[in-house]
Formats: C-alpha cells, structure tokens, sequence
DNA sequence: GTCTATACCGGGATAGAC
DNA sequence: GTCTATCCCGGTATAGAC
C-alpha cells in the first residue's frame, strides 16, 4: 500500500506518481474481472470502471485487451515464481511446509483460482511466446521442487520414481486438489494435501 | 457414421430424420468451438458454419448460446458419468486399470481436456441449478471409487486415509497430472499416473 | 424445421480536447 | 496521461418465407 515515496512536491499531480497507481488499479481490476467473466466474457469497459478510470487510460496504457491480459498473467505468473523460488531456496527441510503453507492460501483464494484456470487455457489454445513462457515457468517450479527431494534423499535409494517425476505427481496432486476444493470443499479437508504429501514427499510431520 | 434406420422411405425428407442429425452436428460443432475459443469467445455463427446449418436452426433446436453451452456440457457429463459408473460396476481388480485406461485416453484429447476445463469454470463461477449437477457428478465418480477401495481392501487397515479421502486424492491426481501433461507432456510419461496409483491405491500391476 | 435477412446492441478501439 | 465522445464491427437474437 505505502508507495515509494511520500515526497509530496509541490509541484505535479495531487498523488505522487498518478501514472503507476492507475496502472496497478487497472491491473488489480483486470485481475478479478478476468477471472470472474472470463478473457471472452471479459470487457474493458467494465475493467476500466472497477479500476476508477477511463477507458481511454486502459488502452493508452496497455494498447488493447489482449495485451493486458497478456500484462497480467505474465505479472501474477512471474510473483507466482518468484515466492516459490524464495521458498525453495531455503533449508530442505523446511522449504517444502513453507510451499505447502503458501500454496495452501492460494487454494483459498477464489479469484486466484478461477485465474490459474484461465491461464492455463490460455497456455493451451496458444502457441506465443507467452504460452511458451508459462511451460517454462511451470518447469522451472518442478525443477525446484525436484532438486529439494534431491537434497532431502541423497541418493536414488528407491527406483519408483525419479526425483522429476516425484517432483511432477507432487505440483498435479496440488493443482488437482485445488480443483476438487472449489468444487466441493467438504471433501478436502485442510491436512489432506500434507498428509498426501507424506506419502509421496516423505514430508517431515510438522 | 451409420444411421439408425437406413429404410429409406420414399415420402419425408432425403435423409431420415433430419432433426436429430442437426441437433447432432450442433452439438459436436459447439463442442470443438467451445473448447477451441472459450465460452465468451466462441460466436453461435461459427458453430452454425462448421455444424453446417444455418444459424436459425441453432436457436430453434436450443434458444440461445447459453443454453447451447447448458446442453453440451450437460450431455458431457452425463455421457461421462454413464461409462465411469459401467467401469466401476465391474469387478473391483480390473474395474481400476478399465478406469485408468479410460481416463487415459481422455487425458490425450485436447477438445475434452479444453471442454473440462470450461465446464469447472462454469460450475465454480455460477450458483445455478447446472452447477450443483456437476458437483454433484463429481460426487458420485468420487463415492464410486470409493466403494471399489472398500471393496479391495475390505476393512480399515490403515488409518492414514479414510476411503472417501484416497478416491478424492486419485481423482486430484488423475486431474492434475492430465493438466500436467497437456502443459508439458514430456514431464508426465504413459504409465505416471498408474505407478502413482500403485502407491495410493494399491492397484495390482497388470 | 430449416433457411435468409435483418434489427439491435454491446463492446473494442480511436480521436482529440484538456 | 487522463478524460469524453464517437466510430463501427461482430455477434446475439428474431421475423418471416418456404
């Protein structure tokens, strides 16, 4: 919320730095207009009116619908990576509950579901460099979580599964209970991923 | 291909029942034009043009585009629904593998992985009748499973899953790992989701 | 039931003042 | 950079002939 700087001049608009505060209201607005319509279903108009600006601002800022779009996942996707990437940095041992901690809170969050959905769809129906992009990212994470099972069990001592396909059942268990909660949440109770976890992970019971 | 009756009687139409064939090839063009462009990008007029009818026959064999969309993912499902519960009927050690065989070959149909994907979109933003009926769906492939654990593995040997708990956990999977490889197949190998299996669900190896 | 033609409007995009 | 006003196309839906 605090912007950078609380230099209030004298001189120029009323707030300081009008043009990226507009920015992110529009971004923040695209968000869950986006989400809750859908790219198709989607208007600019009404992207605009959540955000307390004109229609005009949206398309001097961004060109055009596509594009913010396009603006707004590749943002959500690249803050996505890099908490994970944060997270997995950490100690092994501790990386993984803090994943399934901050994963579990996105699981919650409607809009951000709802979104990762679009996304996906997106990634799917296309083949730009922005699709391109969201795979890459997509493998970057299992690659993460690959090399802290890695570190976690040393050595190959059991040959069910490589550390990458470990890491993949791990990241589609997760998508595929997130699906399943916003469907019917009565049926995911709030330790069933970490217990699920143990299973595969050998995560430490915390 | 084959019609159901080919008696070709002199008085009617050329072709029998014309009706039902466009009621048919309506349904089979929204279903690629849904998936392909999203609900809110598809257009009842390219659905006419590929289904080949004219556009006035849509709206009279269903109302309107939302209700189009209603009917295609209500017979979707239903279809669905009917072979799950087919598989699950049978016995229980070679119900699975018929299950895992099934959902296999769904999971490499990019018109149905695109379709599902737009079906739990419409189910987690809508509050309408349609939308309990796919939960409730969902429900039912889920308690199916469930019974056929039971029936594996009669009483409650491990307290580490309750029956209900392992059918959802395979059915995150199943979904997960389907979004997986669409994204990147080359991360999730043939036989993943079996050996996965293997570990939840104690599937003989076959 | 199927077609063609058309009414109608929402919404993407742009122009130009401030 | 932000606004208002406007262009205009595409798309839903309907009317009416056959």
């Amino acid at each position: 919320m605090t912007d950078g700087d609380d230099t209030t001049r004298p001189r120029g608009g009323r707030r300081a730095e009008g043009k990226a505060r507009t920015r992110e209201a529009v971004l923040s607005a695209a968000r869950s207009v986006f989400a809750e319509r859908g790219y198709g279903s989607a208007s600019v108009e009404e992207i605009a009116r959540e955000a307390g600006v004109a229609i005009g601002s949206v398309y001097a800022h961004f060109g055009g619908k596509q594009a913010l779009f396009a603006a707004l996942i590749d943002r959500t996707t690249a803050d996505g990576l890099a908490r994970a990437e944060r997270s997995l940095s950490g100690g092994a041992t501790e990386a993984l509950p803090h994943l399934v901690a901050q994963l579990g809170e996105q699981a919650d969050d409607r809009i951000s579901s709802l979104l990762e959905a679009e996304t996906w769809l997106y990634a799917i129906r296309n083949d730009d460099p922005l699709a391109r992009h969201l795979a890459d990212d997509d493998r970057r994470i299992r690659d993460g979580i690959a090399r802290l099972l890695a570190a976690e069990r040393p050595s190959s001592e059991n040959d069910r599964f490589t550390d990458a396909e470990q890491a993949t059942v791990l990241n589609a268990l997760f998508h595929g209970l997130i699906r399943q909660r916003r469907l019917c949440p009565e049926a995911v109770p709030d330790d069933l991923f970490r217990r699920a976890m143990e299973v595969f992970g050998r995560v430490p019971d915390a």
